[in-house]
DNA sequence: ATCCCTCTTGTTATAGTATAACGTCCGCGC
DNA sequence: GCGCGGACGTTATACTATAACAAGAGGGAT
């Protein structure tokens, strides 16, 4: 399922995403802006995280604003609901992959070529924050290292 | 063992922080130099993140060097050997709590006190991993939250 | 139709995080 | 003494992110 790292018919990929955030935008009362609807096929092109600047030079090459809040605006509506995911230790952006389906994300990172494949775990500390009284509201879980193709190429 | 969020004697959490730090560098060939020691002791005085700036203040009110660099060395330095991790969703630096333990650190991280308790938990991924054929270099689990001082102040 | 309200996009300006590149000093082995 | 490597200091710059304000679009109430 998360197929980052394998073939795969990647224009399914983009439909259904897309597909899944007209859906969820439609029942919440959110709206899809032509804005936000393009940052969020710029994510897809590719399983790849992205920085907000590179997104923001996409957009400025197809005539959308050129400063910063125009890309970090549409980038934050994505990740609050739930449409990409940022990475934090890349400090970037990606199309989520597993689009319509709650799940708290985890993440394999290629620190070579980027491409980001998404699973699904089980939350990890929730024993441990239950033990000591901690509330848990996010999790971040991110590992770093070669992808299959990375690896290969060294 | 993690008491960030407890009552507890701090001043062996340092002593017991700095004696492991002497001991790895005497042990690796590493020179804990002043600028490292006083980093660390700095980033040892609470169990909360700090952010690089706050410490080149610290640093710098107590005669060292004022530039960006000088707190990024030292706290490089200390990542590097396992005497403090860096807090990916803060962009901070906290003291190590298990000196001299080889470990996949993971973390509870309040977002009102910005306090840290370190945790000991399996690296969670590998089968992932593993079975994609995916190379892990190094995992960021954090989870964010409320601690329980912070949640009963609300 | 007009007014008001909210939301979206755009701007300017600035804040916060991080590193590249270069110079100096010091201690050490020869 | 000399050369070398490591640590620390600098200057300058790059990268990431947000605060604050302006303008236009659309909807609902009157």
């Amino acid at each position: 399922m998360p197929q980052a790292f394998e073939r795969h018919d990647h224009g399914t990929c983009i439909s259904a995403a897309l597909r899944a955030a007209e859906d969820a935008c439609a029942g919440r009362g959110l709206s899809l802006t032509p804005l936000r609807r393009r940052t969020l096929e710029i994510l897809l092109e590719s399983h790849a995280a992205l920085g907000a600047y590179d997104v923001l030079a996409r957009l400025e090459a197809e005539g959308f604003g050129s400063k910063p809040p125009v890309a970090y605006r549409a980038l934050n509506f994505l990740v609050e609901h739930g449409f990409a995911h940022r990475i934090e230790a890349l400090s970037a952006y990606v199309a989520c992959a597993r689009p319509g389906a709650e799940h708290a994300p985890s993440f394999l990172v290629c620190r070579s070529c980027r491409r980001v494949a998404e699973e699904a775990i089980a939350v990890p500390l929730a024993p441990e924050a239950e033990a000591e009284g901690f509330a848990i509201e996010r999790t971040v879980v991110e590992a770093q290292g070669l992808c299959p193709a990375c690896r290969g190429a060294s």
